[in-house]
DNA sequence: GTCTATAACTTGATAGAC
DNA sequence: GTCTATCAAGTTATAGAC
């Protein structure tokens, strides 16, 4: 009984990589909609049509597999916005973080509440920095770019501006109609007078 | 065997408000340092010093231990942050409801955990106005009493402005020497630029 | 008013058949 | 590679003794 490593993946077979696949989109949609509590190995099992102990042939543990969705839905968030910004020119890259982050957000309810979920629950691992850390850099160097001069600090502008994204898009969780691109506009306007000074 | 109801905390005899406030309190700290999911029947009695159905005989299930909790820290919030906020002229209430919730926050963090599992985790239940709208009367309330005439919309400036104040305490949380005071006072600069318009 | 004892169930995980 | 069967440990809750 050949049991499966974390890590490894280009070693796996094809078969293999689409249960892989699988078990992370109902994991995914299983903390979107009962949260971490809900999310059970039980219940993982029987949305992928499958047995407990069929999962845990294919992860190692239970944790693994949630580990495995939520880095699964960072990762998509992280290239996307990533992409947005670096296709603007320095000046205007807190505003297209901001922008990217709330249209991939909004564009992906289940991948976002399996984020905040880990980012509430992962009990101590979970490093806020890597949250705000790089806004903070890019408002320094839009800053730069402008000739800025004012004494702001980039650490608690971009902790408030995520914040303010996390509001937004737990907003339109609730209310569909609820027009996060207006909202993200609201919000980089705000953020564009503080880093202007 | 009388079992007590949920409410009807005026029939109640005095050793019986001290073991319900004590299981409050033992709740909350359990929800501060492990989460929802560690906060256990089991784990609530251990830390009260009594036996599980012993718990359950003063509350009638353990989500009512739990929710007992939840509304107790949230009370003390709301009744501190609205003494503040009665206590400004209409232009500056915006600013001391920032000031009061972040200030309050950061003076009971275990308070602060509970409300925030029990937002992220209470399925469903949880209504989004009810933390922003507040807010977002005192915005227009404020503005009124400014003359301002710009068209911002107050919900999504409350929004905002709540997420930005959890996310300040959620540092806080994280890095106890994070200075809360000066993050408020940017916090509020912004929201004052903002209504101001 | 608080306990012991236990019911009834779910949890994550393992061993071994096929 | 996936199953059945089973596990020990945890969960909330109840019944009834004291």
């Amino acid at each position: 009984m050949t049991r499966r490593r974390e890590g490894a993946t280009s070693e796996l077979t094809l078969i293999e990589r689409a249960r892989r696949t699988q078990l992370i989109e109902v994991t995914i949609e299983l903390v979107a909609d009962r949260g971490y509590a809900g999310a059970s190995l039980a219940a993982i099992a029987e949305r992928a049509g499958i047995t407990k102990a069929a999962v845990l042939y294919h992860f190692p543990t239970k944790a693994a597999v949630v580990r495995a969705a939520h880095e699964h839905a960072l990762a998509a968030l992280v290239a996307d916005v990533a992409a947005a910004v670096e296709a603007a020119a320095p000046a205007n890259r807190p505003a297209a973080y901001v922008r990217s982050m709330v249209g991939h957000l909004r564009e992906h309810p289940r991948h976002t509440r399996m984020i905040i979920e880990a980012m509430v629950h992962d009990d101590g691992e979970h490093d806020p920095a890597a949250r705000w850390g790089p806004l903070a850099q890019l408002i320094d160097a839009a800053r730069l770019a402008r000739g800025a001069s004012g004494d702001i600090d980039p650490r608690t502008t971009a902790i408030i501006v995520g914040g303010g994204i996390d509001a937004i898009v737990a907003e339109q969780l609730h209310d569909p109609d609820y027009d996060t691109a207006t909202a993200a506009e609201h919000l980089v306007d705000m953020l564009e007078t503080t880093i202007s000074r």
